[in-house]
DNA sequence: CATGGGATTGACT
DNA sequence: GTCAATCCCATGC
C-alpha cells in the first residue's frame, strides 16, 4: 500500500499542515479523514518547542514523522505530526476528523450518538480513537498509530486558512488550515473565512 | 519545592 | 454567553 514518507514531514511545517487534510489518521481499526489541522513552530511563542529544548520538547526537536502527544488542560490528550528537519522544533495539531472506520468503536469510547460529535475537536478525536500519552514519540509511518494518504475522493481537497483556535500568543498568524465542506470542522469559521470557503 | 497557566470540553445560565 | 475540571511541566523562589 501506497504511505507517506519521512520526507513527507521533513518539509516547512506551513507546506505540511495544509497537505495533511484529506489523509487519513488511523489507530486500530478506527480511522478518519484529517479536516482540520495548525501549524506551530518554535519561532512563535504559541508552540511548545519556543522555550527551546525541554524533557517535555524533545520529541518535537526530534526526528520528523513521530508524533507528539500531549495533556491539555489537565483532561484532554492532543496528538500532533512532529515536522521540519531533525533539531526544528515544528509539528501539526490535527484538529478534527470525518469518521471514516470503526465508527462504532468510536461512538462507544466517546459515548456520544452523532458522527458529526466524535471527532470535531482535537481532544475529541483522540478519545474516539483510543489515543493517549502512552503514544508520545512513536511513529507515524507505519505503526499502530500511522497517517496515511489521501484516499481518491479527497484527492483535490480545498481549503482555507484562519487565525488558530485556543491560543492567546500569536493569536494573528493564519496557521489554521480546514477542508472546504467538512461538517465536522471544530469550530465556525469567521465571517471572512466562510466567506471565501462560499467562494471556493 | 510551590505555583501558575494552558493548542479543551461539556454542562449550565 | 460563562465556568469548572484536572494535571503536566516550565519557571521562580
Amino acid at each position: 500500500m501506497n504511505r507517506l514518507g519521512r520526507a513527507f514531514y521533513e518539509r516547512p511545517v506551513l507546506e505540511v499542515a495544509p497537505d495533511l487534510l484529506g489523509c487519513v489518521l488511523r489507530h486500530g481499526d478506527s480511522a478518519g479523514v484529517i479536516v482540520e489541522t495548525e501549524a506551530y513552530h518554535e519561532s512563535e511563542p504559541a508552540c511548545h518547542a519556543f522555550v527551546g529544548l525541554t524533557e517535555r520538547t524533545r520529541v518535537l526537536f526530534g526526528p520528523p514523522a513521530r508524533a507528539y502527544v500531549y495533556r491539555s488542560y489537565g483532561i484532554h490528550a492532543l496528538v500532533n505530526a512532529v515536522c521540519g528537519p531533525e533539531g526544528e522544533g515544528a509539528a501539526v495539531l490535527i484538529r478534527a476528523l470525518e469518521p471514516l472506520e470503526g465508527v462504532e468503536a468510536m461512538r462507544s469510547r466517546r459515548g456520544v450518538p452523532r458522527d458529526v460529535d466524535l471527532c470535531s475537536g482535537p481532544g475529541k478525536l483522540t478519545q474516539a480513537l483510543g489515543i493517549g500519552l502512552e503514544h508520545n514519540e512513536i511513529d507515524l509511518l507505519d505503526g499502530p498509530l500511522r497517517i496515511e494518504p489521501r484516499p481518491d475522493d479527497w484527492r483535490d481537497v480545498r481549503w482555507v486558512t484562519g487565525p488558530r483556535i485556543g491560543i492567546t500568543k500569536a493569536a494573528d498568524l493564519p496557521w489554521r488550515f480546514a477542508a472546504v465542506g467538512a461538517p465536522s470542522v471544530s469550530r465556525p469559521w469567521p465571517p471572512g473565512l466562510a466567506a471565501r470557503a462560499a467562494r471556493a
